[in-house]
DNA sequence: GTATATGCAAAGCATTTGCATTAAA
DNA sequence: TTTAATGCAAATGCTTTGCATATAC
């Protein structure tokens, strides 16, 4: 990260320390709150251009959600799995057991490589599920 | 689907058509050229309107993929699993084995609720495998 | 000192919506 | 006939970009 041409300022400082060891992600807007927590004039130009690069350096991932937004998170390995509310969009990051006995047989894969295996889990918070109930 | 109070129209028959038994999962745009093939008037708003509906209606499902586009998926099953091609955005439906092995330790769960179970596998369809490679 | 990062505001895209018109039932 | 669906174009919301200024190295 820390490689030849790759300037450490304030404002990107600011927006690596909005995601370290969060176990919830964030979203854009919400790292900008947190960045500016810290560094008051971060844009939010900046922590997209920022979140960007870090994807790229593999630094950080991003994660999709149903409605179109995008979540950051501050991942490490190549195969990692989430729990997602389906209300609010809150990501946290899990280890489920029995990923090890994941496979899919050459007959499925129409000939394309198979590079990383993820899962998700999809449910409501306490807070998501007590309202709406299901819809 | 043919529930009281939803019209079939020529638009709406062609939109399901469409998707109709598609292994691979299209576009908003590409479901608009495919519908178009069938009744050339029909326009993107319809589109995305009735695949919202589908949706809702629980006929179909969205995908939404890394670069924030959405692909649509005549699913079925509510636990179906994918494979997609990090080039070109290709999605295919596909079985895994070992899925009924997978469970999440209450320990994991956050005091949330699990529904659903998703495995999404990642790697490069032969087409994008070849040209690119590991950028 | 020089190349790079910043902030702002404008631009881009995919998707949604308002509304007058058209058509299914 | 009546109510709902259509198409268009304008609006939305997230994300990206152009450019002049500021700044890390």
């Amino acid at each position: 990260m820390s490689a030849r041409g790759w300037r450490i300022t304030p404002q990107r400082r600011s927006v690596l320390r909005a995601l370290e060891g969060e176990q919830v992600h964030l979203s854009a807007e919400q790292v900008l709150a947190a960045a500016r927590r810290v560094v008051p004039e971060v844009s939010l130009a900046t922590v997209y251009n920022t979140l960007n690069e870090l994807t790229e350096m593999g630094e950080i991932s991003e994660v999709r959600l149903a409605d179109g937004t995008t979540r950051y998170d501050p991942k490490v390995g190549p195969d990692h799995h989430h729990l997602v509310c389906e209300g609010c969009g809150l990501i946290v990051d899990v280890e489920p057991l029995g990923v090890e006995g994941l496979a899919l047989p050459v007959a499925q894969r129409f000939g394309m490589t198979v590079e990383t295996v993820e899962v998700v889990f999809r449910g409501h918070c306490s807070n998501c599920a007590e309202q709406g109930g299901p819809s």
